[in-house]
DNA sequence: CCAGACGTTGTT
DNA sequence: GTCTGG
DNA sequence: CCAGACGTTGTT
DNA sequence: GTCTGG
C-alpha cells in the first residue's frame, strides 16, 4: 500500500513534467506527506485540452459521507475492487486523477521490528500514482476535494518488503487515465498494473520518517542496516 | 417500506 | 448517492 | 502509514 | 485492543 510519500520537486518542475497549466497555489518540497494532508493532484479539464493542478485532502471522502471520520482509512483503493465499491465506483468511472510524487515509503515488519524503505522510479525523478477523487460538502457549505491512491499486487522489488504497492502509471497512459470521456472501466482497469520493477529502486531509510512532524531530506536518505536488521531483506 | 452501511491494511 | 438486510 | 491517546459516575 | 490526528 502507500501511506506516506515524497514530493520534493518545486512547483515549476512539477508543472513542466506533467505539462499542466500554470498553478496559482504554492508548493514547498515535502519529504513526508501523510494521510489527511493537502496534496497536489492533476486532472484533465472536462471541456478544454488542459491539465490542471489542484490541492486535495489525501483520504477520499465520498460525497454522501456524514463526516470526515472515515477518510483516513480511504487513502488507498484496491484496484481489483474499486470499480464495484460504493465509495469508489463512481470516481473510478468519472473522477480519475494523477497524484504526482518522487518517492514513497513502505514499512517492512518482522514481528515487532519495523523498517521503513523509500521507493523511487528511475533515479528518483517525478512519477504519478493513479488516483481517484471526490468532493464533499462540509458543514459550513464549503466543498472539500479529496483523493485516494490506487493499489495493486507488488512487483518483484516491492514484494520483498510488502504485499501491496501503489499503482504507478506509465507516462504514455496519462491521457487515457485522465480522459473524462473514457467511462469504460474495463479499459481503464487495464492500466492498473504493477510498475516494472527493473525501473525502480529502494533502500532502507531512517525511522525519522515514522514521525509525521519530520519532513526533510533526511527522511529519504539511505541508511545502513545492521547485520541483525539485514534479515529484514530475506 | 425504512435503516444502516458504505474502506484499506495488517495481523493472526 | 446506492445497495443490502429486515 | 505511524504515533499517541484512550474515562465514568458519584461523592466530597 | 481501537480510534484519532497528522
Amino acid at each position: 500500500m502507500c501511506g506516506r510519500y515524497r514530493l520534493s520537486r518545486r512547483k515549476q518542475i512539477i508543472e513542466e513534467h506533467f505539462e499542466t497549466a500554470d498553478w496559482q497555489e504554492d508548493w514547498s518540497p515535502r519529504y513526508n506527506i501523510a494521510p489527511t494532508q493537502s496534496v497536489p493532484t492533476i486532472r484533465q479539464h472536462p471541456k478544454e485540452p488542459v491539465r490542471e493542478l489542484s490541492l486535495m485532502r489525501w483520504g477520499l471522502i465520498p460525497s454522501w459521507a456524514k463526516d470526515t471520520s472515515g477518510a483516513a482509512r480511504m487513502i488507498n483503493a484496491r484496484s481489483e475492487t474499486a470499480h464495484a465499491l460504493p465509495a469508489f465506483r463512481e470516481a473510478m468511472k468519472l473522477r480519475r486523477c494523477l497524484v504526482p510524487a518522487d518517492g514513497f515509503y513502505e514499512w517492512q515488519r518482522r514481528g515487532s521490528a519495523k523498517q521503513p524503505f523509500c521507493f523511487e522510479v528511475g533515479d528518483g525523478g517525478l512519477f504519478a500514482f493513479a488516483g481517484l477523487w471526490d468532493r464533499w460538502k462540509d458543514p459550513s457549505g464549503q466543498w472539500v476535494k479529496s483523493c485516494s491512491i490506487l493499489t495493486t499486487i507488488p512487483n518483484s522489488l516491492t514484494s520483498a518488503i510488502h504485499d501491496r504497492m501503489p499503482v504507478i502509471l506509465q507516462p504514455d497512459s496519462y491521457d487515457l487515465w485522465l480522459d473524462p470521456g473514457m467511462t469504460n472501466t474495463q479499459v481503464i482497469t487495464e492500466l492498473l498494473k504493477p510498475y516494472n520493477a527493473r525501473l525502480m529502486r529502494c533502500c532502507p531509510v531512517s525511522s525519522r520518517v515514522n514521525h509525521v512532524e519530520n519532513d526533510d531530506v533526511e527522511c529519504s536518505r539511505p541508511v545502513e542496516v545492521s547485520k541483525t536488521q539485514d534479515s529484514l531483506f530475506a
